[in-house]
DNA sequence: CATAGTACCGTAAACGTTTACGGTGATCGA
DNA sequence: TCGATCACCGTAAACGTTTACGGTACTATG
């Protein structure tokens, strides 16, 4: 005698009744519900996870896919982890569990979400990591699992998405750049077909277009999200024959491995380029201060949870109102590393 | 009609047969067992999780537990996704999933982890932060749950475990530094009673005391796991009348900010003081290079993994000789941080 | 008092699997 | 030819829930 026929044995009501008390149902007097609910918590009673899903088809639970390769590693880090915790809170008040589904980096993305969804796994899914086009996108249309996308792509299938505002940090940092007299300015883009990429460095060229400057293909460094490809970016930005006198890093953890690779060179941030990155908790330590765009992850992780629920109809009712698509804000922290300039 | 079943009657044979098609069992004809194999294939049938571990009360999932909250995200980033890597490709062989179970930073571990195991969650569990006492080891051992953790406790229930070798490094560190003429040496220590902490400060407590000489308590400084903690530990430590010459940081990612408190007091690492840390993908950019220990994460995830899966009954004739409890040794890089020696 | 309505509860089916058990036809040895 | 063995397959129960449906006792209403 296990699960909920032990309590209702227990009790000496039936199974239903029990069942009942606990969900909250509204046919069960409040005396024998008290009553339940003290036992369940006396015999340390929890709801058997298979058998509810396999009864209501729905799984409590809500997965957020990541891959685990050490390539993806450096965004993957305490970005995600801050995320994490926002989407947490609001899905604690409906009582979801948030669950990372570690796709390894010897799976292909595309096969994983197949295999995790035809489980059954979750009742519905965050993405991250969005390619410029996204097989997934229309693979969860069309067995309608709801899910939420942290990154804009060219595949729209209607499905909410939150992203970063890449083309207003493009365009504040290259009219920013230009006002400080720079003419040849370089970008970085991760080494990928992350649909980010696209957005950063189309929008810088257009930013400059506009001051009637060009963006030189040459000047577009592409590098591994990580301390290394910052690095290595550095060396390839050294190694021109023509420098450029200002640049900018869009992803954040590549500054630290850009700063060292300058140093080994002699050369130093805001003294000898202008450089602007995006702020992260080690990019605070960096000497000379990286100026540099900042958000609030947990608020991220909030709003992306809500825009998922929003669109989960048994739960759409408590959000009416929630951004189903927004580009999220940041704020430009000055620091010292753009306060190179030019004789106008 | 669905599942198994729309396979059986697709197939006009019984849902049975191909149960046992499917799960490789021997009394099945192969000709029949390549036809289910194929209709699977292309019906794209996929066994539904839900009903599976209902009857076999098996998930094949394994949890790896962790905490969102952003005070151990410090430690939590980077490595932990190296090591999930490792213990990926050794599930993988074996039909298992790993997913990161994560806990809001506003709900008690205990708790969360008292949910999981009654929802039947996971078949198996890896844990990690593992306090000096830590309750959640009986909990499991009661309800026979199989887990391994990362990091030894004084709590045992005989579960293997693996852990760094916070008292090799301890004492590797401590030689090196006496044997430059060092004194007056400092060591961090993580602000919880996690373990860790208690097993290197009091192997360099010993470490000093086989040189006749003692740790001064004052120079014992607590720090979050995160690099803002590096910089709290160099601000107290030179704020001390009777500055140490060298130290120990235990924890890897400190190190970025202790960098930085010292540079903004105008010192430097390896010239006048000696530090010795560990190696991260973000201490490998700090200048003057870093004198830390190192591990392959990697290696450490697949020891985790093979260990937990040598306890388990249905795997653990694949490991008939896994090292269920092991100190996991690390390499010392030289780097220039010590470099600052006394005069004898 | 008869009827209708209400509040609460029990019964049993259903979700999609796995697997013990039994059954069928074929092969084989005597 | 006849039983025994074997390879293979179908049947049905079971896992722990939820929930539609029906039933009972009580209350209200006329």
């Amino acid at each position: 005698m296990t699960g909920i026929r032990r309590l209702a044995q227990h009790l000496d009501i039936s199974i239903g009744t029990v069942s009942r008390a606990l969900n909250g149902r509204p046919d069960v007097n409040e005396e024998t519900r008290r009553k339940v609910l003290e036992a369940a918590a006396e015999l340390g009673y929890v709801p058997n996870q298979s058998g509810r899903s396999l009864r209501q088809g729905t799984t409590n639970i809500i997965g957020f896919m990541m891959q685990t390769g050490t390539e993806i590693t450096g965004q993957g880090d305490t970005f995600f982890m801050s995320v994490f915790d926002g989407v947490q809170t609001v899905f604690a008040r409906h009582h979801l569990d948030l669950v990372a589904l570690l796709c390894s980096s010897e799976e292909d993305p595309d096969d994983y979400l197949r295999r995790v969804v035809a489980r059954g796994f979750a009742d519905g899914l965050i993405l991250s990591a969005t390619q410029r086009h996204d097989p997934r996108f229309e693979f969860l249309a069309k067995r309608k699992i709801p899910f939420v996308t942290l990154g804009r792509s060219l595949t729209d299938v209607g499905q909410p998405w939150l992203d970063l505002d890449f083309e207003g940090m493009a365009q504040t940092s290259i009219d920013r750049l230009v006002a400080k007299g720079h003419r040849r300015i370089a970008v970085t883009r991760p080494h990928d077909d992350i649909n980010l990429g696209h957005l950063f460095v189309d929008q810088s060229a257009r930013a400059l277009a506009a001051h009637g400057l060009t963006l030189d293909p040459d000047l577009i460094f592409s590098s591994k999200p990580n301390e290394a490809g910052g690095y290595h970016v550095a060396q390839q930005l050294l190694a021109k024959k023509d420098r450029p006198t200002a640049i900018l890093l869009v992803n954040e953890t590549i500054a630290i491995g850009f700063y060292r690779g300058l140093s080994e060179a002699g050369l130093k941030p805001g003294r000898d380029i202008a450089v602007i990155g995006r702020q992260s908790p080690q990019s605070h330590f960096l000497s000379p201060s990286l100026t540099g765009f900042t958000l609030s992850r947990r608020d991220l992780g909030i709003a992306l949870a809500e825009a998922l629920l929003a669109t989960m109809p048994a739960f759409s009712h408590f959000y009416p109102d929630a951004e189903l698509r927004k580009i999220w804000p940041e704020d430009l922290v000055e620091g010292e590393s753009d306060a190179f300039s030019l004789p106008g």
